[in-house]
DNA sequence: CTAGCTGCAAAGACTTTGCAAAAGT
DNA sequence: ACTTTTGCAAAGTCTTTGCAGCTAG
């Protein structure tokens, strides 16, 4: 989870056990790609530390999003994933096969400001999602 | 779920039957507010067609996003809702105490021929959310 | 008529919780 | 030491499926 930097220091600072399941989850999130479901968590926390279990994957996972270090999200399915709760998430999603593609740039940082302004919200992060065709299916 | 027409018309052409069950659901869409959950969608259903059954409200809300007439999204919790599969949707969503609130203007059109034109895409709708903590939650 | 739909109830998948043992500080 | 955290297993919730009867076209 590319923007997410010392899950391992903001959880120490807020009063949490270092633990090593605490551990090989960070690492996880640390180390893969974005749009990690909580089954996916568990088996790649499992490869660091086998005795991580599905309760605990769940448990922390659920401890970071109060902790707003990372945000829940969905793609075209109904599996919860994981995002950084700070910056911009830009997907391109196909609605027929699924496929996703994620860009970098992104317009809206003006919006953001004037929406901040108006509804004197503090803006942490953002989400953008296109959905529609890709290129195979729509032919 | 305001931008919908003519989900009866779209049915009946992709050679759907029109039941009562159907006629329910359609009819709910057509008048709630958007965001409704399949659980939202059977209760107000069954104020229309009392018979209506939680079966019938999956395998019919599946059968909408498989025609593309509608598309699944998720709020802050883990419940699936739908929303038009046209046009843009635009939340601000407080991470805190999960309030939403909708606006309306959006700057991603140019952004969308953009993406539509580098990755061969039809772009059939956006989600557009921003995320934070509202007014009452960051003092 | 006849294929497609429905409601029911059971099965399946996913998520949460209670608890005793283990481990971080 | 002492409290938090863990893993297990059970409970709870949400979603899907099988099936016999019903119904729209």
């Amino acid at each position: 989870m590319s923007t997410i930097c010392n899950l391992t220091e903001r959880l120490r600072q807020a009063g949490y056990k270092l633990t090593p399941a605490r551990r090989a989850i960070i690492e996880v999130l640390e180390t893969e790609p974005e749009h990690l479901s909580h089954q996916q968590i568990l088996e790649e926390g499992q490869k660091v530390y086998p005795k991580l279990s599905r309760a605990t994957v769940y448990r922390t996972m659920e401890l970071l999003v109060e902790l707003q270090l990372v945000r829940p999200f969905y793609l075209n399915d109904p599996t919860q994933r994981f995002v950084s709760a700070l910056g911009g998430h830009h997907h391109l999603v196909c609605s027929s096969c699924g496929k996703t593609f994620e860009f970098e740039h992104c317009t809206v940082d003006q919006l953001s400001n004037e929406l901040s302004e108006k509804y004197g919200f503090q803006i942490l992060s953002h989400l953008l999602e296109f959905h529609g065709l890709c290129e195979g299916c729509h032919q």
